[in-house]
DNA sequence: ACGATTTAGTAAACCGATTTAGCAAAACCG
DNA sequence: CGGTTTTGCTAAATCGGTTTACTAAATCGT
C-alpha cells in the first residue's frame, strides 16, 4: 500500500482535488464546502494516514520553511550549540535547519552555498570564512535572506550579529598584567579571519599600552588541519620561551591547549594562565586557570533568527549590524 | 534580474526546454543534440549562472539526496561529532543533512519524524529515545530506509548500529573493583532507553560478581529536563552516602558531575573515582579520575552510513545489526 | 415567480524540472 | 531514385500539490 496523494484521495471519494486541498488547508469553510464533505475528508485523511509531500508544496509556494546554516564545523561545541539554539528557535516558526560544515575552505563553503540555494532554502545563517566569495556576492547582489555571525568582513554589507572583539580581549589581557604578568603569547587559528584578526589586535593593544614589547614570534599560527600536532609544536615553542599567559583566539584551540598542557607539562599547570576568547565549561575548573570571554550564545542565536526572519518577510535586506558585548570571566 | 528557468533559458534560445535539459544532464550525444547546440546552451549557462531548482528535479525524481539525522540533542558532543562525520561521509556521496533534536521527548520526535518524512528525505539515521512509537512503526512496515544507532529496542526490528553495553560496563567497574572500591554508586538519565538499561544492568552485574551487596538507593536517576539542579542533587545523595566510585552512563552526566565536583566537593576530587560511558577529551586530565568507555565514533558514523546506502538502493530491508566493541580508557 | 445571490464544488493552469513518444529532414543504401 | 536509418529536435505528460476562474444548483428577496 503504497503513499497517498491528494488525486488518490480525491478520486477515492469521488471529490475533485481543489476540493480535497481547501479542507486540508482548513479553507473549507471560507470555499463554501459543506460540513459534511469536509468530515468525509478530514475522516478518510485521519483513516489513511495521509502526509502532505513537501516537495510538490514548496515547487508551488517557491518557499521550503527551511534555512541553512553553514559553519566551519557543526561539532565545535560553539557553532554546535548555536545551531541548537536556533534549531529550537525556527522550529517554533515552523522552519528547519539543512547543515553544512566548510572547514574554513573556501571551495566547500561554495559548494555548500550552490547546494543550500539550489534547494530553494528560504535563508541562510552563515559563519563564513571568506565572505568575498563569488556565490555570496551574487546572493547579495540578489537580496537573498542571509544573517552573518560570529565573522565579518568590512568590506561586506551584511547582516551581522556579531560580538565585540578588540576591547575585550584587551581588557581581559589586562587582567592578567595586573596580576604581574610579564611575557604574553598567543595562539590562533588562521588569521586571514577578520574577527580573529581583531582579537589579536587586542592582544597587541594590551602589550603596547602597559609599555610590554611586542614580540611577534610570541604569536604563534596553528595549522587548522592538523590542530593536535600543531598546536603543540607552538605550545612548546612559547613554554620554552618563558612566558607567563598564553592567549588564545576561540575556544577549540584553548581546549586543545588545556589537554596539552596538562599530558606535556603538567608541572607548569599552576605557573601559566591561560587567556581564551570563547567560553566553555571545563573552564570553570581545569588547569590551567582560565580567563575567558564568554560569548552570549543566546542572544547570538535569537538575534540570528530574528533578523533573518524580518528579512524574509520584507524582501529588502537593511544591512543591519550587531554587535553584542561578550562577558568577561575571572577565576 | 531573476532567476532562470529551463523554460526561459530555452525560449531566450528559441530551443525547447527538453533539449535545455538533456544538455545540462550531459545527455546531449546520447539524444542526437549537435555539438553546436550543446555549445550555445552550456555558454548560455555559464554566462547566466543558471542553478537547477533541487525542488522540481525531487518533485520528479522522487529522491531528494536528503538524510534525516534525529538525535536527543544535536550539541552533545557525542551526535555532533558523529553527525560531523556522518555528513563528511554522505557529502561524498552526493547527500546532505536535515537535523532534528528531540530533546527525549516522543512527541517531539514523532513531528520531527513525519517533517523529515513529508520532506521526502531518502532515508533516516536515528537515535530515537522512544523506537517503538505509531510513527517509526508505520515507517518500518513501508520499509522506509532507516538505520537506528546508539539505542536499540530489542522488539523491534530494524538496523542498527550499536555498542556493546553490559559487559563493558562491568568490566570497567570491575577494574575499581579491583583496586578497591567498596561502595559504588551510578547516576543515570532516563532508564527507559534499552541501552542505557543494559549499561544499568553492567553496573548490577559487577557488584553481584564481587559478592558487593546491591542497594537501590545508590541508583539516582536524573531529571533529563533539569540536569545541573537533580544531577547536584543526586551527586550529593551518593557523596554523603559515602560512596568511593560513581558510575555514568552517558558523556553529559559524567562531565555535569564533574564540574560539580568540582566546584562543591573540591576536596573530595582525589578520593572517588567516575567511571564513565562515553568518553571525552577532558577525561584524560580532568579530576576526579575517569575511566571511560569510549565508543568508536568513526565506525558508528561510517557503518551508519554505509547500511543506510544499502538499504536505500535494495529496497529490501535486512534487519542488520550490527555490534561494535568500545574501547576501555583507564587512565 | 423571476432575477440576484449564495452555496458547493470543479476544471485547468501552474511551479520547474524529467522523460517518453514521435516528427521532419538529412544521410545512406542498393 | 525510393525506401530505410540516422540525426536533431520537440510536444506533451508527469511528479503532487495550490489557486484562479468558472459553473450549476439552491436559496433569497420582493
Amino acid at each position: 500500500m503504497k503513499k497517498k496523494s491528494i488525486k488518490d484521495i480525491a478520486q477515492d471519494l469521488g471529490v475533485s482535488k481543489t476540493t480535497v486541498s481547501f479542507v486540508l488547508n482548513k479553507k473549507g469553510d471560507e470555499k463554501n464546502i459543506s460540513k459534511k464533505t469536509q468530515k468525509v475528508i478530514l475522516d478518510y485523511i485521519e483513516e489513511v494516514g495521509y502526509q502532505p509531500n513537501q516537495i510538490a508544496k514548496s515547487l508551488k509556494n517557491g518557499t521550503t520553511n527551511t534555512i541553512g546554516y553553514l559553519v566551519p564545523d557543526i561539532s565545535n561545541p560553539f557553532y554546535a550549540k548555536i545551531g541548537r539554539m536556533i534549531e529550537d528557535l525556527l522550529w517554533e516558526k515552523g522552519y528547519h535547519l539543512l547543515i553544512g560544515s566548510t572547514d574554513e575552505k573556501k571551495e566547500k563553503e561554495e559548494l555548500l552555498l550552490n547546494m543550500f540555494v539550489n534547494r530553494q532554502v528560504d535563508g541562510l545563517i552563515i559563519a563564513s570564512c571568506f565572505i568575498k566569495g563569488d556565490v555570496l556576492k551574487s546572493l547579495s547582489r540578489q537580496n537573498f535572506p542571509m544573517v552573518f555571525f560570529d565573522r565579518e568582513d568590512p568590506e561586506f554589507l551584511a547582516n551581522y550579529i556579531l560580538v565585540e572583539n578588540k576591547n575585550p580581549m584587551k581588557e581581559a589581557i589586562q587582567k592578567t598584567i595586573d596580576k604581574g604578568a610579564k611575557k604574553i603569547g598567543l595562539l590562533s587559528i588562521t588569521p586571514d579571519v577578520y574577527s580573529l584578526k581583531l582579537r589579536i589586535d587586542g592582544y597587541k593593544q594590551a602589550l603596547t599600552d602597559n609599555a610590554l614589547e611586542y614580540d611577534e614570534n610570541l604569536l604563534r599560527i596553528v595549522d587548522y588541519n592538523h590542530i593536535k600536532e600543531s598546536a603543540q609544536k607552538e605550545l612548546k615553542y612559547l613554554i620554552e620561551a618563558g612566558v607567563d599567559v598564553v592567549v588564545f583566539t576561540n575556544n577549540q584551540i584553548t581546549a586543545t591547549a588545556i589537554w596539552l598542557m596538562n599530558m606535556h607539562y603538567p608541572e607548569k599547570v599552576k605557573e601559566i594562565t591561560f587567556v581564551s576568547f570563547d567560553n566553555l565549561d571545563i573552564f570553570d575548573y581545569s588547569m590551567p586557570r582560565v580567563i575567558s570571554i564568554a560569548q552570549p550564545i543566546m542572544s547570538i542565536a535569537r538575534q540570528s533568527v530574528d533578523i533573518l526572519e524580518e528579512v524574509i518577510k520584507n524582501k529588502e535586506s537593511k544591512n543591519t549590524r550587531i554587535e553584542l558585548k561578550p562577558k568577561l570571566i575571572e577565576r
